[in-house]
DNA sequence: ATTGTGGCCTGCCCGC
DNA sequence: TGCGGGCAGGCCACAA
């Protein structure tokens, strides 16, 4: 699920564990810790310190630490969830729908007080670093001002939509949400990235803003005006004209070839 | 350097 | 009911 919008609905959940202490670290799965880090170090290095404050940037979670200690990086990939069990009256707004079995548990911290902080993942496709490389991320989308997603698209020639799933260039954005965006913004993700005119770059950033807002307020990634025409043989919810299936940028693209040129 | 492709790993859904 | 194939919202290594 998560794109930028899940993520930080994880960083307001992980942001009720500041102030709390860890007093243990389960990583039960080497796979899932990255950057050379094993069970060991990182227990190490996260035992006993206590969670001052959470920062996302795009799809990446940022857990910050107390004293010399180094950040805590969480990402999600595709399945990966967030769940803080045990914090009365918590609910459990996260999961509920779906199955979620012990097994898919893939790195937790045990807080001090009972709570429990842990990483789900059915897929593995996320995983755990110690302090990120965060400058290798473009701007938050959530935010990116018209200066900065005029340096993000720059003279490429890649699709745009190829682009704006750029995490170097632009942090946050995934399949859905550009989907969504471009959609919105009637404008084809095949194009060249530098065949915009600058009232369309005007436009867009506008648009990427709008969209990311929309949608979190509507809950999620997938309430999008697009999402439920994301299926063969639909048509354009705007114009009724049946909707393009293609790959663009490695990734399932629906897109309107009326209303988006 | 930029762009495109394949693969990672596993669950689920659809059609037979 | 069981099984195989295709698909999935992310990301990284690698090739051209």
């Amino acid at each position: 699920m998560p794109e930028l919008i899940e993520v930080e609905v994880y960083r307001r959940l992980a942001d009720r564990a500041v102030g709390r202490r860890i007093d243990a670290v389960e990583a039960p799965d080497d796979w899932f810790l990255k950057g050379g880090l094993t069970p060991n170090v990182v227990e190490g290095a996260l035992t006993g310190a206590t969670i001052t404050g959470t920062d996302r940037i795009g799809k990446l979670l940022l857990v910050h630490l107390d004293g010399d200690r180094p950040e805590l990086g969480l990402r999600f990939g595709m399945t990966g969830r967030l769940a803080l069990d045990g914090e009365a009256p918590i609910t459990d707004l996260e999961y509920g729908s779906k199955r979620d079995l012990p097994e898919w548990d893939r790195f937790a911290l045990v807080l001090d007080g009972g709570a429990r902080l842990r990483m789900a993942d059915p897929r593995r496709l996320g995983g755990v670093e110690l302090d990120p490389p965060v400058e290798a991320l473009g701007p938050d989308a959530w935010t990116i001002t018209l200066a900065q997603l005029r340096t993000a698209l720059g003279t490429s020639t890649a699709p745009l939509k190829a682009r704006l799933l750029d995490q170097s260039k632009i942090a946050g954005l995934g399949n859905l949400l550009v989907d969504e965006t471009l959609w919105r913004a009637g404008l084809d993700p095949a194009r060249p990235t530098r065949s915009l005119a600058d009232a369309e770059v005007k436009a867009l950033a506008r648009r990427i803003r709008s969209t990311v807002t929309a949608l979190f307020d509507r809950g999620g990634s997938h309430t999008g005006d697009l999402q439920a025409a994301r299926h063969r043989e639909s048509t354009c919810p705007r114009d009724g004209a049946p909707l393009q299936r293609r790959t663009i940028g490695g990734r399932t693209t629906y897109s309107c070839p009326v209303h988006q040129r």
